[in-house]
DNA sequence: GTCTATACGAAGATAGAC
DNA sequence: GTCTATCTTCGTATAGAC
């Protein structure tokens, strides 16, 4: 056994769960080590900046996670309440069935918001305008898309965030299969 | 000025301010010494438990609030949708306009959330049976009462999550107008 | 009740050998 | 690329004077 060396992006997974699990103040050095098996040193190796260049490493994984498996399911062929209900799938298994706090938990809080809120922005911008896309075929007037969107993400995280109040998924399980009629709702005007 | 003391109640105020600001693991007790003007040792002899006390304060700081401004504003006279509306108003001036965290992101990740995941469950379950309360009042059948209900502190929980992550409070002031809507509409089944 | 001083371990970070 | 060893600073906590 050779010691199958790690790739960076291996090591950033566990990073991430780390992350997931500790927050990012709560995550130390120590714990990062242990979560991924390697000495302090070769943490810095892979990351010289230190905690800040693990944490974005996280997002990256995270990033590519979203941009792999769940982005692709609106873009999908299908009819446009499939392919919402797809993405919100993916989504849910993305945080765990309701089990694992969302990302602007961790690192938007505290010291680490500096370095890493322009991201969140940008992303829920991005997730904002895709869903929003999706409704609009689905014959959705452009502002009120953009506000169902919105909303669907609302409930998503409010989901991920009494769940984890309640220590109990059910909420977060129902809101998941609720949001997708929300959004595609007659409208009425 | 002989240096009004202040009360364990202003000191509590105080770190709840600075657990909102850095979050619970990122406080220190050198930043809640500067957020109280007490030196550790003064806050040693409010706090024996160190940290974990303060934690608990702050909760308890938070849990006065709500149950002076927050819950009489359902048990007032009026209409149901009145009350629902002065009941979400008084939520929102808890965070600030959306501007604060929730207690929930600072006191449940990592290692705090073993000392007061409790807490939580226990008032996430007293919020909601008091607005399906109010609901039923209304006319909505007990079991849709109680889902509203939740969904309300989803979209509420949620709205603050994503106002952060957008570094914009624009999504919380629209959320915490339209869940009285959402609440106190016609039943359908 | 509040302060100054301090103990002591944990934290982040680095050096240098292999 | 990974390790052991080490450095420094910070964090929690306590002692003891006022």
């Amino acid at each position: 056994m050779p010691a199958p060396t790690l790739t960076r992006e291996e090591v950033a997974q566990r990073l991430l769960a780390e992350f997931r699990r500790s927050g990012y103040e709560g995550a130390s050095l120590a714990s990062l080590s242990a979560a991924t098996g390697l000495g302090k040193s070769s943490l810095y190796h892979y990351f010289p900046n230190g905690k800040v260049d693990m944490g974005q490493a996280a997002m990256e994984v995270a990033g590519a996670w979203l941009q792999e498996k769940v982005i692709p399911q609106l873009q999908a062929a299908g009819d446009p309440e499939k392919r919402i209900k797809r993405y919100f799938a993916a989504l849910s298994e993305f945080y765990a069935k309701g089990t694992l706090p969302c990302l602007t938990d961790l690192f938007t809080i505290g010291e680490a918001a500096g370095h890493f809120q322009q991201q969140f922005r940008q992303r829920i911008g991005q997730g904002i305008k895709l869903i929003a896309g999706v409704l609009e075929e689905a014959g959705i007037a452009p502002a009120e898309a953009a506000r169902r969107a919105e909303d669907g993400l609302v409930m998503l995280h409010g989901a991920l965030v009494v769940a984890r109040a309640q220590g109990n998924t059910a909420v977060f399980a129902r809101t998941i299969k609720a949001i997708p009629a929300m959004l595609l709702a007659p409208q009425e005007d």
